[in-house]
This record gives structure tokens, sequence and C-alpha cells, in this order.
DNA sequence: ACAAAAGCAAGAGCACTGCTCTCGTTTGCG
DNA sequence: CGCAAACGAGAGCAGTGCTCTTGCTTTTGT
């Protein structure tokens, strides 16, 4: 049935949330004013509060909301640089994904720099976060383990620290991946390489560096991908 | 002379940053509050303005700061490490420079964040903070150098996009330094390598994933390193 | 040496914020 | 039909960045 009320309510929340990403794209996470959006959506300021219970909680939902997207277009990209039946080695499938992430950061600014930029101090990330946050990190790990199946070996060994082993493990455990210490590794690097060389980008450290950041990001994925996936 | 007006001045503007420098330890540059920085200091929140011409130039100065104290801190590592003469390799001058770059950050997460951390939208940085932000860049660069003199060749040869020339043959210009343009693309890659690590810990991406984040963070360090100065 | 000028601290005040509480109104379920 | 829950609006509190005015002190110029 999904009654009349519950309906409207499902539409506002939806409607606050666009209007909060509409804002976060102009002044920024830190500008954005629970009281901004009420004038944009015409309603009075306190009226907000029966549908999030304060602005932390807003955010969550907005973070909750940019992870699934994140997660979403990745295990998209991956799916169609997995059709091609030709395409299916390990380095297309990460630069593909790569790529995918890096667009999805330049087109939600914001919304990327919710998911990795400065976290707000005290505040814990709730239990609805974890498991979109997980979504992007799983492809990267399906990937990973494709290409050990393959034999791939990282170009440069990592050491294996062994106070992360139990971690790796219990990650393999969790995620059902078979890929062994240094791979996993060396995954790590990647993705930290990844993330590192997109927020470079949107966070402006390249200015009166590098003009075409674009090139530039695509060449460093290559790197990353023949370092981790070329056996 | 240096008048006595001149010298309280001096002490005060010291006195406000060190204390803007304090709170954001504990409640993050967002919350930073000129108010309570009078209040903590005694003084009428009016009164800050007579050193700070607004809120915004406070966290300026801030930066500036943060990005002398950083490169200082690599500057000093490197020359440590340069000074034993059997630690003149490049890739242990690099480990000493990021290792030492990673400790300054944890031990000041919120000036890091200052750094590395979302960007403020609409915020341009004034021409103050380009200087000191080169000096640890610079640092990195003389390493490149030293490596590219040494017959160094990166283990994966980066491609090298036409627009992105220019911006390395001006940076060689800069920086007086000679790398070629594929060494001086393994250096982006490792320099963006480095920070996304060190982001990645500080901003929590770990969590959940990996509990001795140090370890990891040394061994990710160590792979950038090979990647880049072994030949 | 003394007056003018510049630097300074303090207070009041404006427009804004997140959030709470209260008060009528609307809705939908038993 | 009636009543409890959900709802929107308004007032209000404590806090913010910032401005302006008012007196006071230090420096400077003659």
């Amino acid at each position: 049935m999904a009654g009349y009320r519950e309906r409207v309510r499902a539409e506002l929340t939806a409607d606050i949330k666009a209007s909060a990403r509409r804002q976060m794209e102009v002044d920024g996470a830190n500008q954005l004013s629970l009281r901004s959006i009420a004038r944009e959506l015409g309603m009075a300021s306190s009226a907000i509060y029966r549908y999030f219970p304060s602005r932390d909680e807003l955010l969550t939902a907005l973070i909750v909301d940019a992870y699934n997207e994140l997660g979403e277009v990745a295990e998209r990209a991956d799916a169609d640089a997995d059709a091609d039946a030709a395409d299916r080695d390990p380095a297309t499938r990460f630069t593909a994904v790569a790529l995918a992430a890096y667009h999805w950061a330049r087109r939600h600014p914001s919304q990327y720099s919710l998911l990795f930029g400065t976290p707000v101090p005290g505040y814990a990330a709730p239990d609805d976060t974890i498991g979109p946050a997980t979504r992007f990190t799983l492809v990267l790990l399906r990937i990973l383990d494709a290409a050990s199946q393959l034999g791939s070996v990282p170009t440069v060994a990592p050491t294996v620290p062994a106070s992360v082993e139990p971690d790796l493990h219990q990650l393999r455990a969790l995620t059902g991946t078979t890929s062994n210490d240094t791979m996993l590794i060396a995954g790590l690097q990647v993705w930290t390489g990844l993330f590192g060389a997109i927020s470079f980008v949107l966070f402006g450290q390249f200015k009166n560096v590098i003009t075409d950041v674009d090139a530039l990001f695509e060449s460093i994925v290559s790197v990353l991908a023949r370092q981790v996936f070329d056996h």
C-alpha cells in the first residue's frame, strides 16, 4: 500500500537530500546549512528535524548515498570491461574501474570529499556506512583475485609485516578471495595510489604544476596497473 | 630597535596562532572559532581582527606555517640520511623523507588536513602559500634528480602524454633539475602514492581493515622506493 | 616637549547558524 | 468516530564571523 503519508515522507526526504547535494556542490559540505535547505524547500527550518535528527545524520545519509554511487559506478565499469571477452585481463579491468572512479569524482567533487576528504573529528562512521564503503573495495579485490589466479605477481614484491598478516587473513575470509599476502599488500598500495592521485587532482595539489591533469591521471593509472597486474 | 609595540604585536600574533593550533587539534579546523580563541587569550573577539583581518587569513597563516614545518621536517630528514656516506642512495633518502612526513602528519593531523584535506570551495591559495608548499616537493625532486644521475630507471616505464611535456619542461626549469620526462612522471606517481597512503591512514580509510597501519605504511613506502629508485 | 596621528582593546550590534520546545493542525488506524 | 501519532510553523537559545563606534595608549612629527 505504502500509505499516502509514507510516500510523501519518502519524497520529502529525497528532496532534502537533493537540495543538500546541490548546495554542497556550490559551497562545500562545511557551509551546508539546514536553514537554507528549508528556505529552498519553502518550509520552516524546524520541520527538517522531522526527517533528519541532526545535521550530522543528514551528512551520514549523504555519505551512504555517495559510497553506493561510487560502488555502483565501479561495479558497472568492471562489468562492462568484463563483457568483452577480449578484455578480460585484470589490467584492463582495473584501468576501467579507476577511470570510472576518477570521472565520478570529477563530476561529484563534494561527494567525493565527503568520502575521502578531511574527516570530522569525533565523528565515528555509523555501521550504516561500512557496508556501502566496502562495495568499491570489493570490486578491486575481485580483480586482484582474478589476477592472482592468472599468475600475476607484483613487479616489486612487498614485504609483509607479521602484524598485518592476521588482518589480511580476515580480509580474505570476509570477502571470499584467495590472493596471497604479497598480492594483497600490492592491492592496498594500488588502492592508496589510486585515491591519492584522484585526491591530488580534486584538491588542487597539481595547481601551478600540471595543467592537463586528466592526461597525467591516465598515465599514473597505467603505471599502477602494470605494477600489480602484469606478471 | 623593533619597538615595544612591534614586539608585543608579534608575540600576540604568535599566541593567536598557537591557540588556534591547539583548538584545531581538538575540534578540527572547521570548528575553529575566533571567539573561543579570544576567550582563551582573555581578550575581546573584536580585538582579534587587529591581527588577522578574517578567519580565512588566520587559516592561511596556519597553512603557511604547516607547509614550512613539513618542508623543514623533510629537508632535515634528507640531510640526515645524506650525512652518512654509506646511505647516499636515493631509495634510502626517499624512505627517510617519506617516514618523516608520515610521522609529522601523525603528530599534527589537523595541520596535515589543512594542507591535504578537503579544500574550501572558492578559496584560492594566496601567493604566500605557494613558496612554502614547494619546499617538500623540492626535496623529492632533488632525490629524483640524484637517482636520475645515478642511472635509476622506474621499474615500470610511464607513458608521457604530449600535453604534459611542457609542464615537465617548466618544472625542470623552475627547480633546476635535469630528470627526464619518464622519471618525472614516476616521481609524480610516487608523490601521489605517498600522500595517498598518509591520507588513508590519517583519514581512517583503513579502519576495520588494517590495525597496524604503521607497519603497512612502511611496507608501502618500501614498495614505492623500489618502484622508482631501483634501477 | 607637546600636540597630532596612528595603533589598540572593548563593547554593542547585525545577520547567520544548529537545535529545542511549544502550539495548533492534519492524517490514518483501531 | 475518536484519538494518538505525525506534522509544520514559530519563537527562542546559545553560538558564530564580522563591523562600527568609543575611549585609551603609544608612537611620531614639529
